[in-house]
DNA sequence: TTGTGTAATGTTAGCGATAACGGCAGAGGG
DNA sequence: CCCTCTGCCGTTATCGCTAACATTACACAA
């Protein structure tokens, strides 16, 4: 046990501590080459005792390897996201390689700004949620000679790898089930969120879709900021209190969709009967509620994994490039639409 | 725009390309120093032109600093934790300081490797949460060299900095509010984590307030894994079958108790009147729900923008030390608990 | 004995930036 | 005219570690 952390401890304490040189400690300290057990053992003890901790950046800066790979997403309140996360660190947990997080608050800006912080430690890969970025940014996306994952999200085209789902096709085949389960009067529910490409995709697949059925959106309504469920309430009301005859509601997520669920059962509302409802996402968070709210499964953590497994798969940003994984969301309808 | 980025680049390179030295597009690309506004210019076309991005890890070793904040957290989906990075990130934002998270999953052992690596990074501080941790962690952590901040509890001995609030008096308050409005017969709804020490703090605090009138707990059920709210729901079916002549239930967070709470009005139970109910945490996600939950904001956002106001305070790891900032839970009765 | 191979360790030369200091103009004062 | 001062920019020496190569010691075959 030390206890004078004044200057501090380098690589050479530790091989002065042991008798060996620093290349020595070197190796035992990576598990990298042949050390002999009586050395390693030497190595090891003085370490511990002294307390070293290595140096990683005269590490990476001398064998050009950083076991960091960047993570860039909008938003960590959106639920949606830690779940991704946590997709990624199972799938990294045993490569050695570490995820490093950034936040952009869906402002283009700031994702340019994050990035290039990102890419100033050299990371082994980058994962960045969407597809739309500031043309610096996906210039310096391009140019990192790392490999690139963009998640979430496959209408659009992608700088190397993509791994998400068609938020477009997730839109479609909701219109397309509610209209078979017979609703024709439909509004949306959204936020007011131009930077959500994502929301805005499904909302275009969704028009599409009603579309293709001769339908088109009865009334909408959008958001922002506040309380998710709590804005899902006062949404709903005001929208059914100008629209009355609307017989369904297509929330673009579930957490608001969950608070007009809520509204609508404290209303003594028939759903699905009078109304139907649905949302987007598949939070299980939302397991408990009265009904299960009508959604689709937005594969976050499978997104994670893949997108993970990815970067993990290429040696030294090997040059195999540009895959694109579209994953399938699954239509969960549970209480909340009319079954046939 | 350069469309070969075979060898990284350097800054001899943008240095070539605008003629001055790399000493001066250092200097450029820093703003330190005295450099006129034609080089300037010069130096920053140049590298704007080459798609310049500076390797932080050289410069980081060449300077002796390093402008991230490691902040080591149980878990990102537990709601209260993005709301703490939330207050980090805001009080950071523009002293060019940057966090860093790490997630243990509640695991000492994963802390105490989560903690080494981000050491390894040489970081100019360190947030934690919570007073405990294994002895290599404390030991790392007061070698460090640079502030640490525990955050959320202040009940315990701290290896540097504190910022949190008193999990033992918000269970004592809490208690205390409970006997207050009448309620006698009380049980207690919780998670089966023996690592989350903030939990078990707040239930002996609670015990302690019930003792205080002369009660104690008339039932308990833990839980763990699965989703809260669902989780919830069963858990408080199981309770009060199993003791039906409860009058009161305390979770240990709100979304359990939002669960609770649903279900209740499910089963038509007179809430508050023949129950009460409170959580813990305060979160607006819930905002929305029929009633307003009786519950105790923990200052979640308030905590990390003080932490990092004590680490981005200090110089190089000023030797000023240990300052202990205890904030004030206000309880918030809600709708679930009878007023006076 | 000499050579050859292998295991274990040491030596040297950077990695890409920055700190610290040095040099060299031109301005201004005496 | 000399001297100091300031503005601007270059040179040199690390920062702490690792890749690549050199070296040593010993075993064993020829």
């Amino acid at each position: 046990m030390p206890s004078e952390p004044r200057r501090p401890l380098t690589l050479r304490d530790v091989s002065e501590a042991s008798g060996v040189s620093e290349m020595t400690v070197s190796r035992v300290l990576r598990n990298r080459g042949d050390v002999s057990e009586a050395t390693r053992g030497k190595v090891l003890e003085a370490a511990k005792a002294l307390g070293y901790v290595p140096n990683k950046i005269a590490g990476a800066l001398a064998s050009q390897r950083v076991n960091l790979v960047g993570v860039i997403i909008p938003s960590l309140s959106n639920l949606v996201f830690p779940e991704v996360l946590s997709g990624i660190s199972a799938e990294l947990e045993d490569t050695g390689l570490q995820p490093v997080v950034g936040v952009t608050d869906y402002s283009p800006e700031k994702e340019e700004a994050v990035l290039y912080e990102m890419l100033s430690w050299r990371p082994s890969g980058v994962i960045i949620a969407g597809l739309e970025h500031t043309a610096s940014a996906r210039a310096m996306l391009e140019n990192a000679g790392v490999p690139v994952v963009e998640i979430m999200d496959v209408d659009g085209q992608g700088v190397d790898s993509v791994v998400g789902i068609s938020h477009r096709r997730a839109g479609l085949h909701m219109a397309e089930a509610i209209v078979a389960a017979g609703y024709r009067r439909i509004g949306f529910l959204g936020t007011k969120m131009p930077e959500d490409h994502r929301a805005r995709k499904r909302l275009e697949g969704f028009q599409e879709g009603l579309a293709a059925a001769g339908l088109e959106l009865a009334d909408t309504e959008f958001y922002s900021g506040g309380s998710a469920l709590a804005k899902g309430r006062e949404m709903t009301q005001a929208l059914l209190q100008r629209t009355p005859d609307l017989d369904f509601l297509y929330y673009s997520n579930d957490m608001i969709g969950a608070g007009g669920l809520l509204w609508c059962l404290d209303q003594g509302i028939d759903v699905p009967g009078r109304l139907g409802l649905a949302g987007f996402n598949g939070v299980d968070l939302l397991d408990g509620l009265p009904r299960r709210l009508a959604t689709m499964d937005a594969c976050r953590r499978e997104i994670g994994r893949k997108a993970a497994e990815i970067i993990a798969g290429r040696p030294h940003g090997g040059l195999i490039g540009g895959e694109v994984i579209e994953l399938e969301p699954v239509i969960q309808l549970g209480d909340t639409i009319r079954r046939a």
